[in-house]
DNA sequence: AAATCCATTCTTGTATACAAAGAATTTGAC
DNA sequence: GTCAAATTCTTTGTATACAAGAATGGATTT
């Protein structure tokens, strides 16, 4: 259900950008992609818009648009409103699921359970999205879950790359049944509170990383 | 420190949506939006792109793009989601704030009141502006304030309608007093609590107010 | 030799021309 | 007279051409 071109070439470049071929503070040259991609500059420049007004890339007036990496402050602010939304989730969540939705939580959490048994960090990753995802829905609020999903996808690769931290899988899985008891027994401020724990602290290891990191680059 | 043209013309099909000269499900003319600018369909068509991205309004692909005004369902949503973002702000603001930005606050909704007093309900409206925004500042979490920026423009339209509420500036006056009273003795929890409360209070006035006019219009 | 100014060039921003996809209208057949 | 199909016409999406602003390089001057 893609609209146009450039939609499909937002992505792309988008793509382009996480998997690291444009590095941070790289220039997105107009006409480079739009031979790459054998179109002309225009549905280049609607893709960039896009990105623009997503946060990935920043415009200079009169100058191009240039790849812009959030920094540890900033990555560390949009952990904890990420934090902070899926706690309100939670919470709404708590008085509002149905029997279903709570059922349909319970097995992928057992299938994040199965992927961390085998070792399997993708598995587990993508059960562990679909985790989230399915909780936004279950806050009967259709604008909180885009909001949330929205969030949730800028923070994706960032967020991967705390999967590796040893252990963490299956603390993560632990967390996700103390969470979904507290929803099952209606409990809204504690599901919140855990789940607030649950993402601020992907926040904190990511914050570890990067400052473990920084001091030999610079 | 606009960029170009078609932000410019942004802000101003922006406001023409907004002040109800393009109403609700209208499409969008390119070309008629052209000759009302004096511009090419290009810069319309950027400028169009982010409406789109900003929700206000939609695009069928090959059709065109429409006004498309909240329903009350998703207002109600919107308004939902602002309580709770400005809970969180609260929540954080408590243990954030500088004594020189509480002094700030104190003298803005000072302001508030004698707006209120003077019946100027225009003043009272921008100084309450004012007063969120200020809060948002002294989360510390610049990305959060930017956040709470974006919705409470969006939802700027709809709040200014609940003013005519026959008392509501004057309770809104006091439920700051009482916020920051929670906020000056660091308690995140109340003062979240306070301010979720006031602001759900204007979705659910303004939800009463569509209820009561809806009947008539179908 | 360094700094500044001017010119050239490169890149973005805007206009226009072109193509393709829907919508609408007209015409033909039943 | 009505329904359907085809053609035309409108409108979006894309390409290209043009204009204006910014960067860079060289030359000249101090």
């Amino acid at each position: 259900m893609e609209r146009k071109r450039a939609d499909l070439i937002a992505d792309a470049i988008e793509e382009l950008i996480l998997d690291g071929t444009f590095d941070d503070g790289d220039r997105l040259d107009e006409v480079q992609l739009a031979e790459r991609f054998n179109v002309s500059r225009t549905p280049i420049r609607e893709a960039l818009q896009r990105l623009i007004l997503s946060g990935l890339v920043e415009q200079l007036p009169r100058r191009g648009v240039f790849v812009r990496q959030p920094g540890p402050v900033e990555l560390i602010e949009m952990f904890e409103v990420m934090a902070e939304l899926e706690a309100v989730c939670a919470r709404l969540a708590a008085s509002r699921i149905s029997d279903a939705a709570l059922a349909q939580l319970r097995a992928i959490n057992e299938r994040c359970r199965t992927a961390t048994e085998a070792q399997d960090a993708d598995g587990n990753y993508d059960q562990n999205d679909l985790f989230h995802a399915t909780l936004y829905a279950q806050t009967g609020n259709a604008f909180l879950e885009q909001e949330c999903l929205r969030l949730q996808r800028r923070l994706r690769p960032f967020r991967r790359l705390q999967l590796r931290w040893r252990g963490r899988m299956a603390q993560s899985v632990a967390e996700h049944d103390a969470i979904l008891a507290a929803i099952e027994a209606g409990d809204g401020d504690q599901a919140g509170n855990l789940l607030r724990q649950h993402v601020a602290v992907q926040g904190e290891k990511f914050h570890r990383l990067m400052s473990s990191l920084k001091p030999a680059a610079e």
